[in-house]
RNA sequence: GCCCUGAUGGCGGAAUUGGUAGACGCGCUGGACUCAAAAUCCAGUGGCCUUUAAAGCCGUGCGGGUUCGAUUCCCGCUUGGGGCACCA
């Protein structure tokens, strides 16, 4: 009976989606263990084969716990909010719905003929509303709560308003909370909310008419798109990501993440710690004191000017009336520029005197205060205190604008560059003489707070995140404007569905296309017109896997108890800086507010590596139809084309084909080297514009789901990058056959009941061994190796035992489970394969341990030998004569012990 | 510029905790089967010297160091990949 993957593969398939075999319910008496994907993103270009490698990774592991007793959890869904269906519906005039369940079904199809051991009763989409109920719940939560430092916690805002009305918070006092208006009471907690709106300046991207997260942006273009991006001052829905900043920072110690990642978090979070201080400023001889953030307090007597932000809020008051037209100036010439030419430009200094001057509060010198788009108005006060001698940037400018330089290290020579390393002793510093710098830091910093000059002031890098998009396929916030005040729908409006509209582009009048449904009002009075961004949806979708269908809570407090959250995550490091601190922020706010048990969304979490693609490329001679081979073409002037990867094999390609590829190409002549067309190739990301796509339904075709399973395993490390090449294919398929023809014969199953001879169940126990400890540590390409070995060894025995099959089947189920549950059903189970335990090794036959025998040499030193406990006596004798020999150039020192496997030294341990 | 990561045969990659480097697979070479091919099976396969064998020497990006012993630990470089980037 031949190997027939592919009947094999649709049966079981059919049979598992049939008898419900993945399907899971909470169950207190099995311990859980929670699998999670970052769900995809239902792109109109299907699943390539990097797709499934995080997916069939994270399936042989829960596999694996489930034959190890957990009840796992392991569920699939989608991403299917976000530009690309919107910006195809604007071309086309197609609903990104239905786009988004066409692209989904398609996904849905290429998911299920590799064979996951999902739960799809759990399956969850962002854009249905029974799912973003819960997001806008979520937002209506955020929007009733505020943070409240003392507790460090969020808390409703009703006791915010409680404070307000008795003893008053903050600059708010009761007479005034008492005496405002509604507009006016609206306004004072919008500065307090999690979910708030305000005026900030966002990354407004004119290509896609919306504005943008930070994360959203790279080298100032979209991620999305690649249009550029530029900063403009709008009124925003944003979510108090910085409140969290700290606690996001702390509690990554606790998770079970890469380093590299949680470094990639705490930069992005950036905290750090500094001093805030007052500077009195005088303008046109009125004064006003001016607070600045430093991290390097130490350096206040090297300070020799202040610089403000161009954007920061003083620069009108700071400006004096001689200097009014050039500051302008300079105002308009930065606000014309690129987020883009401002990142290029980063070099060249570029600023205004504003004409105003700054004290020293330390030292009482006067000095002026100018203006630059090198200080940002987002971080800290907006406004320095400028150090040239030590801090690259301020060098930069003073040489720029011949502003004096004052080094307070001795022996620093800041005549080429700036001294920025914090060693060294200072001088010229008054009280701070003769201190090291690390010294003189926190000498300063005890200083200023002593005098009442300022205060220690921690900072952080993550900003609030821009919630707003001005966009329709995505949630609609559920808030409307009564009277101009932001107020939030009744939760028993939820979910708030989209409008249907007639065209999805921005309104004529700039409006986000919400402005262009009929009647999007409540009680006629307008609602919100601008839509949630993309991480809205994937902030809390692993909650909603937990209680999917659930309509009277995101989750409840059984299934939420039961399963805590994700033990496993596995997904691309592209998240780092978006959809994993989002999470992060999103699940501890349900944390503050009770709504779930762990303040934590995922303990554990690896990266899979991308899957790159390799092109192939030919040579064509510059204004000819003439192709040249690899190794010839230094001789002409050519051109490199990508071809089809299809139509090469080996990087021969083949002429024909290409011929037949492209009209352009019917009629090319090619020169040859040894008769054949040798192209050329490079590694690049797998695109369908760069011909160099290998669809895994194809893989599925040609060799089969479990093929297609072990080799994109046996490929290399889980998290490392990889080009795909089939070339390899080949082994793993192989092995498979060679598994099946061990145990099969042309009339089917062909196993003897007869018990198990030693050396059979030692390959067998082994490979338990090592398949266990090498699922435990994400290693599953080591375990392929340690199959291929097993099924080596046995076939060498001529093994066809039931007692060594049967195990085998079990152990071989999370990598290649059509096959596996063919043969548990050929021998006669009616259960799956997925419900057997994970096989115990006996111990009688586990790898045998080494034991340490004494020896005597020359009856003078005392060492060991390392043998195994099977060792017979010759090899002990064979190894005390292979020492005599190590010890003549082992010279005069005392030998400790000598490891040696059987008749071989491996070397000698010496005291 | 700063941070993180990696570098091992022709290729993908193994190597426990400092202890026989190159497991396993691909490719390649030779052989068996075949009229032939495919498939399958067997053997070989880091380099050098050598007719062959034995033996030896050199080998984990480069240069040093620690150690009886280093792919592994330390110092200094080179280089690939990723992230951050006027964050005071």
């Amino acid at each position: 009976m031949d190997y027939d993957f592919k009947s094999i593969e649709s049966k079981w398939q059919a049979w598992w989606a049939a008898n419900k075999t993945f399907k899971v319910v909470e169950d207190p008496a099995k311990p859980k263990y929670y699998v999670l994907d970052m769900f995809p993103y239902p792109s109109g270009a299907g699943l390539h084969v990097g797709h499934p490698l995080g997916y069939i990774a994270s399936d042989i592991f829960s596999r694996y716990k489930r034959l190890k007793g957990f009840n796992v959890l392991h569920p699939m869904g989608y991403d299917a909010f976000g530009l690309p269906a919107e910006q195809y519906a604007i071309q086309t005039g197609q609903h990104p719905e239905v786009t988004t369940d066409k692209n989904v079904a398609r996904y849905r199809e290429q998911l299920d003929r590799i064979g996951f051991s999902y739960d799809w009763d759990r399956e969850v989409r962002t854009c249905d509303p029974g799912f973003y109920k819960w997001t806008q719940w979520a937002f209506l939560q955020m929007f009733d709560s505020w943070y409240d430092p003392a507790q460090d916690k969020a808390r409703p805002i009703a006791e915010l308003i409680a404070k307000f009305e008795s003893t008053g918070y903050e600059d708010v006092t009761p007479e005034q909370w008492k005496s405002a208006s509604e507009k006016e009471k609206s306004d004072i907690l919008m500065r307090y909310r999690i979910a708030y709106q305000g005026e900030t300046s966002v990354n407004w991207c004119e290509g896609l008419g919306t504005v943008l997260a930070n994360d959203e942006v790279k080298d100032g273009l979209s991620v999305r798109g690649g249009f550029p991006v530029e900063q403009k001052k709008m009124t925003q829905w944003q979510l108090r990501v910085s409140a969290y900043a700290g606690r996001l920072l702390d509690s990554l110690e606790k998770l079970d993440w890469t380093d590299s990642l949680k470094e990639m978090q705490r930069n992005w979070i950036g905290r750090s710690e500094g001093t805030e201080m007052v500077f009195n400023t005088i303008c046109d001889g009125r004064e006003m004191p001016v607070t600045i953030f430093t991290t390097r307090v130490d350096t206040i007597y090297g300070v020799t000017f202040m610089v403000l932000a161009p954007e920061s809020d003083l620069v009108p008051q700071l400006t004096a009336a001689d200097r009014k037209a050039e500051v302008e100036e300079y105002l308009k010439y930065v606000k014309k520029k690129t987020e883009r030419e401002r990142i290029a430009e980063t070099k060249t200094a570029t600023g205004v005197f504003s004409g105003a001057y700054g004290i020293n509060p330390v030292t009482g010198q006067k000095v002026p205060i100018w203006i630059s788009e090198y200080v940002l108005a987002g971080y800290g006060t907006g406004a320095i205190m400028a150090v040239p001698a030590h801090d690259s940037r301020d060098y930069v400018f003073a040489k720029k604008f011949g502003l004096p330089i004052v080094p307070i290290i001795e022996g620093c020579d800041v005549s080429e560059e700036s001294f920025d390393a914090k060693d060294g002793i200072l001088c010229n510093s008054g009280f701070l003489n003769g201190m090291t710098v690390k010294q003189a830091i926190e000498a300063a910093k005890d200083y200023v707070e002593e005098k009442g000059l300022g205060r220690r002031k921690t900072n952080y890098r993550l900003r609030d995140a821009i919630f707003s998009r001005q966009r329709y396929w995505g949630e609609p916030f559920p808030i409307y404007y009564k009277d101009g005040i932001p107020t939030p729908l009744p939760l028993s409006e939820l979910p708030l569905r989209l409008p249907e509209i007639d065209s999805f582009k921005p309104s004529s009048d700039g409006e986000p296309p919400l402005a262009r449904a009929k009647d999007w009002t409540y009680q006629g009075y307008p609602l919100e017109k601008s839509t949630m961004p993309g991480f809205a949806g994937s902030s809390a979708y692993y909650l909603r896997y937990m209680d999917p269908h659930n309509d009277n809570a995101l989750v409840s407090r059984e299934a939420d108890d039961y399963w805590r959250n994700v033990d496993l995550y596995i997904g691309g490091t592209e998240h780092a800086t978006g959809h994993l601190i989002y999470s992060r922020f999103w699940n501890k706010f349900l944390y503050d507010m009770g709504y779930v048990c762990e303040d934590e969304p995922f303990r554990k979490l690896i990266n899979q590596g991308m899957i790159q693609g390799r092109s192939n490329f030919v040579y064509r001679i510059v204004g000819t139809n003439t192709f040249v081979s690899l190794g010839l073409k230094d001789q002409y002037e050519t051109t490199e084309i990508h071809v089809d990867i299809n139509i090469v094999r080996g990087d021969r390609l083949d002429l024909e084909a290409f011929r037949r590829w492209r009209p352009d190409f019917a009629d090319a002549e090619f020169i040859l080297e040894d008769g054949e067309y040798i192209c050329g190739w490079a590694v690049e990301k797998m695109s369908k514009s760069m011909y160099n796509v290998v669809n895994p339904d194809d893989i599925c075709d040609t060799y089969g789901a479990d093929t297609l399973r072990l080799y994109e395993m046996f490929l290399g490390p889980l998290e490392q990058s990889k080009p795909w090449d089939t070339k390899g294919i080949d082994g793993v398929a192989r092995f498979l056959k060679k598994f099946w023809r061990l145990y099969t014969d042309r009339d089917g199953l062909a196993v003897t009941d007869a018990e198990p001879a030693p050396e059979e169940l030692k390959a067998l126990h082994k490979l338990i061994a090592k398949e266990q400890e090498d699922i435990e540590n994400f290693s599953f390409n080591t375990t392929i190796s340690a199959f291929m070995i097993a099924v080596g060894e046995l076939s060498a025995l001529n093994c066809h035992k039931r007692a060594i099959l049967e195990p085998l089947c079990v152990l071989l189920s999370p990598f290649a489970p059509h096959i596996a549950e063919e043969l548990w059903h050929l021998m006669g189970h009616d259960d799956s394969v997925t419900d057997a335990r994970f096989p115990e090794y006996v111990a009688a036959y586990t790898v045998e341990d080494n034991v340490t025998y004494p020896v005597q040499f020359n009856g003078k030193m005392r060492f060991t030998v390392d043998l195994p406990k099977s060792a017979a006596p010759a090899e002990v004798e064979a190894a005390v004569r292979a020492l005599e020999q190590t010890a003549k150039w082992v010279g005069d020192k005392q030998i400790a012990k000598v490891v040696v496997v059987p008749g071989r030294i491996i070397n000698i341990v010496v005291k």
